[in-house]
DNA sequence: CGGGATCCCACTGGATACTG
DNA sequence: CAGTATCCAGTGGGATCCCG
């Protein structure tokens, strides 16, 4: 993994009319609840490393992105993987082929969740700096108690 | 929890400045892995709730608070509150009285990781349906099969 | 009221080995 | 190559009790 990654301007257009959008307050309560859960599936953190790395790489072989996805074992990059095609977020395709070949994409719909998520990581490398402070800062005044 | 949270337009033009500057790719490739590291932290469940609760009601005492935020047991609520003070997301103001009263709200860090996180409340809360019939169609192909 | 301290379980997720 | 299957340790997180 080598950065940050870029989407495309179309990408993050969508995800400034995201923003523009008329706040949802109205909701049902019972939608909201599926809301936070769908939240809570979504951000997950290899699911979150993923969607970076695909954002970034377009196409991509089983054993390439397990690579490129630092630190994850195999056993998480299959789970994760099915997880996300089954909510339609990356498209698997499958060559039949000896060895057998598996390319990983992500749909339409993966792609403008990578962009809603663009604002977070910006936020983490702008802001990593001043977290570091306020945690070495805190920990001295605990110190000190 | 009564609705999406619905940040001041500044907070939401934050957002979109952030969104607006230059992708960081030129980063360092261990600052990365600290990125990643605190979108890990930051990317938890509970905080994204707290997150929400606090960015919508303000200031609010630790059993409101818990009450607030569907579901949280009282161990990981103080756990998360305190996990986000420590990285300066929060401010705890405890009054010297008896009984005790502890207020909390959101610095302008935090307020600035909730505007960031906007976009991805927003993403869920529209493509839930979408979500929802990719799930369906996944699962009958996986019948059939 | 706002926690801290403990106990305990379920599940997450890593390591390893095997297979079509 | 792209998984599946198994085993196992760590810990996330709930329940309960207690204290200032």
């Amino acid at each position: 993994m080598s950065g940050i990654s870029r989407f495309t301007p179309e990408q993050i257009a969508t995800a400034k009319r995201h923003a523009k959008a008329t706040p949802p307050d109205d909701l049902d309560p019972r939608i909201e609840a599926l809301v936070n859960d769908l939240i809570g599936r979504v951000a997950d953190k290899w699911t979150m490393l993923i969607l970076e790395v695909l954002g970034e790489k377009g196409t991509l072989r089983f054993t390439r992105l397990g690579e490129l996805v630092e630190g994850i074992s195999q056993k998480m990059l299959t789970q994760t993987l099915r997880q996300m095609e089954r909510d339609g977020l990356v498209a698997r395709t499958v060559y039949p082929v000896v060895p057998p070949k598996v390319e990983y994409q992500l749909t339409p719909l993966g792609a403008s969740l990578g962009a809603a998520f663009c604002g977070v990581w910006i936020w983490a490398a702008e802001n990593l700096k001043q977290v570091e402070r306020a945690r070495v800062q805190f920990d001295e005044k605990a110190k000190t108690v």
